[in-house]
Formats: C-alpha cells, sequence, structure tokens
DNA sequence: GTGCGCCTCCCCCGGCCGGGGGAACCGCAC
DNA sequence: GTGCGGTTCCCCCGGCCGGGGGAGGCGCAC
C-alpha cells in the first residue's frame, strides 16, 4: 500500500497461535504481507521500527504492556502506522479506550479469514472501521483527546441503506425505495458491511440496534 | 383443512382488486381454495353461513361494519373460522384491538403471495401467527376478553433459536452452538419466520428488537 | 393405546446474497 | 488539470438461505 501495491502488516499478540493463524489468512492474500510480529506490547516499537507496516493488528489484553497503551504509544509518533485494535467483545469496554488511544479500526476475534484481510483493507485505505455506538459515544460523551477526526465511517448513502436494510428491506426493495439499481444497493450494502466488520445483513441489523444507529419502538 | 385435504378461505376487503389478487394468489395452491368473498364487514356473517370457510382472510379498514367488529361478531358463534387479519402496518393500532376481538393472525398487506399462502396454512393449523410484542402487551395491559387462550407464538426450542439468529449467527453457527444438525435449525427458523410473519431471517431480527424480543444494549 | 406437539434430521431446488473484479460519471479540492 | 471520494451500474460465481416435501422418536394428555 505504501508502494501502491502491497499492504504491509505487523501481528501484535501474545498467543503465538492466533499470530500463526493471521499470518496464514493475510498472506494468502495477494495485496497483504505480514512483516512483523510482536508478542507483547513492549515489542511493539521495536518490531513497528524495523518493519514500517503500514497496518498494526493489535490485540488487546496482553501481559506488560497492553494493546491500548502500545497504541497510544505507537500513535505519538509522526509516520505512525494506522491501528487495527483486536476485540473479542464488541462491546469491550477497551474499544472506547483504543478509540481514544487512536486505533483506526476494530476486527472481532470471531472474524471470518476473508472479513480480516478486507478489514485490514479497509484501514489501509486510510478508512476507519467503526462501530456507529463507539463513534457517538465518543462525539457526545467528550471530545476525542486530540488526535486528527476519523471521520469515516457510512457515508449518507450508506447510512440510508442500512436504515432500510435495518428494516428489513431485500436489496431489489431499497432499490426501489431509493430508486437505483440493484447493482448499486449492493456496492452500499458491500461497503457497510466492511466498514462495521460484519458478515452479513443480518448482523448488519444487529449492530445497527445495538448501536442505536435505529432505536426499536 | 376441514376435510383434511383443502383449506376453505374467504376473502373480506373492500378493494375488489386485493380481493381479486388474493383469489389469484390463494387458488394457486393446491391445499387452499377461495370460497366466498366478502366488501364490507356487514356481509361477512352471510358469506360465512354459506361458504363456512376455515379461515376467513379480514381486511380491517372497511366501510359500514370494520374488520375489528366483523372479527368480534364472527367469533362469538360455536363453529367459528379462524381469523387472519389484514393490515398495513405492524404497528397499527387495530392490530390489538384485532387481538381483543379474537384474530388468530395478523399478516401484513405487503407480504409476498407465498407468505400469504403460509400464514393461512399456519392459521389453519390452528396455531397462531403473531408478533411476540402483541402478546406481551396483551399479557401484561389486561388479561384477554374470555376467548380461550391463544397461546402459540414460538416454542421454547424456537425462542432459543431467534435469540441466536438475533445475535447474527448463521444456521450452522446456531447448529454448533446448540449442538443441532443444521437441518433442524433450518427448520426451527423457518418455523420462526412463518410464527412471526416474515420473509428472512433478517426481518426476523427486526421485529425481535422491535418487540422487546430482544434488547439492544 | 392413540393421538398430538415438539424436536430431530433428510432431500431437492430456486433465489438472494456477498465477494471478486471493473468502469464510468461527477463534483470538489489541491 | 489532476486526483480522489462518492455514486452509479456491470459481470461472474459460490454459498447460504428459505420453501417444498417427508419421516422418525419421544413425552404428555386424553
Amino acid at each position: 500500500m505504501t508502494d501502491g501495491t502491497t499492504t504491509r502488516v505487523v501481528l501484535v499478540d501474545d498467543e503465538p497461535l492466533v499470530r500463526a493463524g493471521l499470518r496464514v489468512i493475510l498472506d494468502a492474500e495477494r495485496d497483504l504481507e505480514v512483516v512483523g510480529e510482536a508478542g507483547d506490547g513492549a515489542e511493539v516499537p521495536g518490531v513497528v521500527a524495523r518493519a514500517r507496516p503500514d497496518v498494526v493488528l493489535m490485540d488487546v489484553r496482553m501481559p506488560r504492556v497492553d494493546g491500548i497503551a502500545a497504541t497510544r504509544a505507537l500513535l505519538a509518533r509522526a509516520d505512525a502506522p494506522r491501528v487495527l485494535v483486536l476485540t473479542t467483545f464488541e462491546n469491550d469496554d477497551h474499544v472506547l479506550d483504543a478509540l481514544r488511544a487512536g486505533a483506526h479500526g476494530f476486527l472481532l476475534k470471531r472474524a471470518r479469514p476473508e472479513e480480516v484481510a478486507q478489514a485490514v483493507r479497509v484501514v489501509a485505505r486510510g478508512e476507519s472501521l467503526l462501530f456507529p455506538d463507539a463513534v457517538r459515544r465518543l462525539a457526545t460523551a467528550r471530545p476525542p483527546a486530540g488526535d486528527e477526526l476519523r471521520d469515516a465511517r457510512l457515508t449518507e448513502r450508506e447510512g440510508e441503506v442500512l436504515r432500510l436494510v435495518a428494516q428489513g428491506l431485500s436489496n431489489a426493495e431499497i432499490a426501489a425505495e431509493l430508486f437505483l439499481g440493484v447493482e448499486t444497493v449492493r456496492t452500499h450494502v458491500g461497503n457497510v458491511l466492511a466498514k462495521l466488520g460484519v458478515r452479513d445483513r443480518t448482523q448488519a441489523v444487529v449492530r445497527a440496534y445495538e448501536s442505536g444507529f435505529v432505536r426499536a419502538g
């Protein structure tokens, strides 16, 4: 990505098995390349300095220095890579902390291989991969520390489409509703799924409700 | 259905076009037969007396005598048919009124042909086709008038499955979670969709949230 | 004992969905 | 002007899903 063709990735996780799995997944992609690993937040600065990754896949819970602290340290520097945080639960309190620390995205550990690769690409593109609720809480709770606005999130059209998806409409119905081609709706839905880090429209609906993007009642 | 092979249906709607559409849809099914029509709630008793249907498909908004009143009158008799109410909006206040009047099920007017036929079958089987929220409100608000309990709704297993569907799990994942075969999950999901009167799992999730069956946060 | 409801699993099939590409247009910013 | 993000539409494809059947087991109620 730095050179326009390959996205360089560094893996940070205290479990060697997890790192190995991620490596297999990512190296299988033509456009992705794992250029380094760290098993601890404390090792991160050194590894990143040597490997110069575009994206750091960062676990949260780690011995010694956790992912939050490591993220904060990493992003303090000028040419910092983008940080994609690995979490087990999306409602994890750490998510908010990680956001404040400047993380650019979140990925659930139960994500499927394609989702992992996709998430890395999204983040590498400079977009954020966020759960709307995290963003909203951040915005309403207290203005973000000092880092640049990670606006990203959903475009107007994408939000519109998500809203209809969250009403149970099919792509064809959404297309009719918005006077669009089904292919266009398909594209938007695909982007929404990618940005939300979910697999299918069903999960998108779940997230839409859980995030307050749409409200029950 | 009365004779074990064919379900006799009477259509009640003030719009001839709607009746015609429903007739085409239902008559296309081997096991369903439209045996009468009424364009007004006032005509219902006579038509039903002559046609002796198993199921009455009843519109709510009609001139003179509306669907609610017609339903109430119909169910006062001993050998009353089962009543499937047609509504435009699921949150319609009429839904609750119709429930109190003794309606056995609800069908959205935007339902697809297969859904219509399926809903008729469900109701004809003696099951209820309800939105969980309607049932709950009824239960919490004030005990149903005096008609027999239309318990129906979801079985324990079905509720369990719906809960997992509403977490964004695929059938395969649900199967793994519950130690079941994918086919079994498929069956349960199918039953849930039918009972909820929805088309797909996405809509089931929407209803699960809207009904409070699952709660956001 | 005979049902009936529920749960379980099976087969076939058509359709929608999601992922991989790509391409074109537009407006805005640099 | 060049670039880029957003929007729109296109093709191909594999997979999950939902609908149509059916069947067997099990427990409970009549």
